[in-house]
DNA sequence: TGTAAGGTCTGTAGGGACTACAGGATCAAG
DNA sequence: CTTGATCCTGTAGTCCCTACAGACCTTACA
């Protein structure tokens, strides 16, 4: 099988497929240096690697934590250069659980504030309606 | 008093220090149309109304509920206009509020997981994390 | 009256995290 | 051999601001 491409290597429709990751964000992650330059074929179509693959799964379940580009990049060198413990890890877990929970009690807080304005307001047929006037007031 | 600017007129930097909005956002929210077109003085210097200073205040008060530009937009149409009833008003509201409650549950579901993966992980210098098993796994 | 500091003007770039498109090259199937 | 799907590159757009540069205007004080 002269140049056959390994069985193991798909290109970027195929990686986006497997992964459900967007087509164009895999050559954005490229680009912002979060996934390597991929081999190539001879006429330029990128190749990815089981270990490209791997790398890209990790980025997309630390998004689905909701880590910022920023803390995965952390996460993704300490893995990379081995050199990392379980409380470097849990540190950043935590900071970012932190972050996490306030944005929660801040919705919440808006939550309890719209009900209030919201319970006010007799949602008839009136023109006067008490959340705009808390809106508009002085 | 020739050509003394009305009490009631202040330029952008009073209008910003005002409201405790940001100087630049005034003339963003001008760019997008959300606040009108100010007078202006002979020199070409911004000068906002009474009315303009309450517009502010209504789109400030607004985000601060988290209502995005679109819904204020509305909001701001419909009391322009004044062919609102509390009906309108309410129902946008409460489909704020019901967005608000889905990023609360989503976000709370995060907390859950981060909270799980963070406990299995003993956070002390062994190598092997299980929140990294978790990234990695296959 | 001169001048220096500070406010305001315009247009434009940057951020974060993508997403989408145009215009061309390449590939796979019939 | 042709068609249609996929891939390539570069670039622009999204949302909601925020910040800067370079010029002009205003105000306070000497």
């Amino acid at each position: 099988m002269p140049f056959t491409v390994a069985r193991d290597h798909v290109k970027r429709g195929e990686l986006a497929r497997r992964s459900g990751c967007n087509l164009e964000t895999i050559r954005y992650y490229e680009g912002i240096k979060l996934m390597p330059e991929p081999a190539r074929t001879e006429s330029g179509h990128r190749l990815y690697s089981i270990v490209d693959q791997r790398r890209l799964r990790f980025i997309l379940r630390s998004r689905e934590l909701g880590f910022s580009i920023d803390e995965i990049r952390s996460l993704l060198s300490m893995v990379d250069s081995g050199a990392y413990t379980c409380g470097e890890i849990h540190a950043l877990t935590q900071e970012h659980l932190k972050s996490v929970t306030k944005k929660i009690s801040d919705l919440k807080k808006l939550q309890r504030t719209l009900k209030t304005i919201s319970n006010d307001c007799g949602a008839g047929d009136e023109p006067d309606c008490p959340i705009v006037e808390t809106l508009i007031a002085d």
